[in-house]
DNA sequence: CATAAATGGACAACCATTGTCCGGTTAGCT
DNA sequence: AGCTAACCGGACAATGGTTGTCCATTTATG
């Protein structure tokens, strides 16, 4: 009688609450880690079609488990927000506040760097399904903020609001001007962006 | 004998070089600077139709004059890119050479935080036709950092290349992890990124 | 006031999308 | 092994939003 844990897992088990057959289960695990891939890269505007197409199968095994294309999107951005409030806690656990902001800050603007699509899918109008997860992760990158202020490591002037932008902000483009972004483009934005955030060392 | 001196300007001549109707030209006017706002708001992905509505005037109104809704969208974006590199150059004459990065950043930053769809464009992959446009910009920036590091006032790790991307990354967002932006965001993000960019004044 | 030019919006043509359906295949129980 | 319910793939219908055309009506201008 165990509850699903996750939106993805919610995926596995049909109405009656009976488990699908093996070919059926394994047919879902790999449409939703092609949808993963495919939101990274293509963005949340991909296609039911292309996920399918990279998932091996057909539309029709598509539609047979998933009730549709939007469900799937939310569960897999479920899944990358679940992902990113854990790196939080790990950042929360650090004895050293700057150490951990910088840590969560490294790996967030990475993980939305590399898969910019999930990156434009956090900053654009979230679906509701999602309110309680990001209010989480909002609130975890608030503390992490707050600790940071409180041991003087940070501006005072600065907002954890500020910080959500900033890091968002280091991670966006892959290309301005028509000059496209190096790979690693989002460190060097992030020094930088760091270095602002810091308290200044000497006055 | 007079050149046409923008791509918005040559929308106002017809194929025989003759000047059109004292109306037509109003309403390509009124088209262009429709536009222009449109994309502002909604991006370059705004169609023929919304630019009509917007401009009051039907769709044949439209396609009488401008070949294509593509043609439109890119003499916009030449204009823009125009007003930009026009921005810079003031920003070179300032004979200080921090100052005048500084009030080019805030004025293209704002200008693409203002007007999100235009920044957007100018992120992805532009036409063939701006190509000269883009050059021109990148030049002058690359001048304005050049110069400022000259002048040791930048820090000497710094490309011009990351200063596009930071600016451009500090416009970005009218929104993240569900919160929308305050419309003065991106004056808080420039100046922790200013300070960044700024060389360590003690050592 | 004559007439060439301009207008606007219904319209056709197109394309990409989501989601359904069904003949053929297969997993998994007995 | 064999049976059957479950599953599979992809052609298909339905939808919606797009660009661009056409023509009966209106308007600017010599």
């Amino acid at each position: 009688m165990e509850q699903p844990r996750s939106a993805v897992d919610r995926l596995l088990v049909d109405e009656s609450g009976r488990r699908p057959r093996a070919d059926a289960r394994r047919n879902v695990e790999r449409l939703v880690a092609a949808a993963r891939h495919a939101v990274a890269e293509v963005g949340v505007g991909v296609s039911a079609h292309e996920i399918a197409r990279r998932a091996g199968v057909g539309v029709g095994t598509f539609y047979r488990r998933i009730p549709s294309l939007e469900v799937l999107l939310e569960a897999v951005l479920d899944e990358v927000l679940d992902e990113i409030a854990h790196l939080a806690d790990q950042a929360l656990d650090d004895p050293d506040p700057w150490h951990g902001l910088c840590e969560f800050a490294a790996r967030y603007v990475r993980l939305r760097a590399e898969s910019c699509g999930i990156g434009e899918a956090l900053g654009g109008a979230c679906p509701e399904t999602l309110a309680e997860r990001l209010a989480g992760l909002r609130e975890r990158i608030g503390r992490l903020v707050e600790r940071a202020r409180t041991a003087g490591v940070i501006r005072a002037d600065v907002t954890w609001q500020d910080v959500a932008f900033l890091l968002a902000a280091a991670a966006t483009g892959d290309r301005t001007l028509g000059i496209p972004a190096d790979e690693r483009q989002w460190e060097r934005n992030l020094r930088i962006v760091l270095d602002g955030l810091r308290a200044t060392r000497c006055r």
